[in-house]
DNA sequence: GACAGTTGAGTTGATATCAACGTATCTGAC
DNA sequence: GTCAGATACGTTGATATCAACTCAACTGTC
């Protein structure tokens, strides 16, 4: 049976526990976000993955797995919708034939394009509604990795 | 074709979204915790969920969802698991038929109790390895919410 | 007691997430 | 050139996540 002692021990880690706290962040934020983009039909992951794939150089699987911190298998799953919208096309490297290069068409330029004002005004409101140094925020956040 | 300039605001969104930020640092810790918890057979979402479940009154699903800061119907799919493992039972509210209330079991308590030195040891590693304030951190996250 | 509005959960369908395993390709040693 | 080991992905199966919808139960008003 549980005893007051133990109920102690669980409050402390309700309130300390850094996973349990990311998590609730980082869910709260999903949130917020994925409902500023619905106009757009995209989500805040979709958002990350568009805007990760924005470079001179299409990148591999593994390195927008490592940008994102994310298993490579996970990012071939979020690829799929996008490329069922029509947003990015992955084709096969041909230096390496191994590795899969992740590539925005032009409507996937024009949806980042489209979003990118989007996450300006909802990311100035987070972080007015923050109360505190955002930059703080997110070296605490890289510390983590 | 993109040029220079919007690979600039795809550096800055890279470099300070709070929603990137806390989607990869709630990997990179969700991940640790789930290898730490591994040999338990839990993950750290099912360790945070049993703690919270771990009070003098079995909360119900929307407390659970409130303090979680998540959506109830996956507080109905996260509570599945745990009961074919034994560790919860979920049952109608009396005093409200509406409602129903998750409770430990005591195979649940014992996991639990199982679970919280892990909990504790890898915490530790983990603010050891921060190299700064965990309460400034702490802070920092429940401001979003 | 009946009724309308509110509230608490479950269901469904889509996407997200990862570990474990398997396949194709490359690289270096020989 | 061949072979062993390393590397890059994909597939599968389980769990996680949420919005939209539906159902059941409560509450206040009459």
């Amino acid at each position: 049976m549980s005893n007051p002692a133990s109920w102690t021990t669980t409050l402390h880690i309700k309130d300390h526990c850094l996973c349990l706290h990311a998590q609730r962040a980082a869910r709260a934020l999903s949130r917020r976000f994925d409902e500023a983009f619905r106009p757009l039909g995209i989500t805040s992951g979709q958002f990350s993955l568009l805007n990760g794939l924005n470079r001179p150089e299409p990148p591999t699987i593994g390195a927008v797995a490592s940008l994102l911190v994310m298993d490579r298998s996970t990012v071939t799953a979020n690829l799929k919708p996008l490329e069922r919208m029509g947003a990015v096309v992955v084709r096969v490297d041909e230096k390496d034939r191994r590795g899969r290069r992740a590539a925005l068409t032009d409507a996937g330029r024009a949806l980042l394009a489209a979003a990118t004002p989007v996450w300006v005004a909802e990311h100035a409101a987070v972080e007015a509604g923050l109360g505190r140094d955002a930059g703080e925020l997110r070296a605490g956040l890289n510390a983590v990795m």
